[in-house]
DNA sequence: GGTTCAATTAAGTATAGACTTAAATATCAT
DNA sequence: ATGATATTTAAGTCTATACTTAATTGAACC
């Protein structure tokens, strides 16, 4: 799957942006979702074919995180979707909840 | 549609690239695919609508062009995409033609 | 061994959207 | 006005893919 029908998906990309600058278990990114863990680990198996993300095995349990390097140029398009305000707001209500 | 979308279709970005540095009349831009005049004509709606194209309009003919600007920073994507030495290979193949 | 937990993979469904042909719109020519 | 040309829009089909649940893998624990 070419590098822009990866990150064309808005999932992806919301799930791009949990792994950004932290690494985060597999569950814990699902939890966030309200579709089944089952399809969030489809994305995040896309998102590693692309190489988009890298993945460290603990036990059963797999980390996740963002290869902002890998991105190239879509990076900062990434970083200036998430820099738009209303953008910004609904991230910070999140992370208050 | 969102912007990432509208470029993650192939078709949309071959039409980009005959429009990029210079106007093209939709018919133009159709005879280069082997799809219907009409499919070609809903993605040039598609990239009007996002923006990424300018029309110009003359009797019955309307030109396309590309708004390199509107892109932001979707354009260092795209013209790395087309910078990669397969794709100049094809370009130029088709340019001899 | 068996059981539980974390995650992936398999198999199938539903839907967005890229296509098709046909009809509509609009401009120019006769 | 009729017809030809350039393009869009309408209506419907078909396929890729984001989802579902169920089955599978693999590690930890008893």
């Amino acid at each position: 799957m070419d590098a822009l029908r990866v990150v064309a998906e808005p999932r992806r990309r919301e799930i791009l942006r949990l792994v950004w600058d932290q690494e985060r278990p597999a569950g814990e990114i699902a939890d966030r979702f309200d579709v089944s863990f089952a399809a969030v680990s489809q994305h995040l198996g896309v998102l590693r074919d692309a190489g988009f993300v890298n993945v460290r095995r603990d036990g059963r349990t797999r980390y996740y995180r963002a290869d902002r390097t890998a991105l190239g140029p879509l990076r900062p398009v990434l970083e200036k979707m998430w820099a738009t305000s209303l953008d910004r707001l609904v991230e910070l209500i999140e992370e208050e909840r």
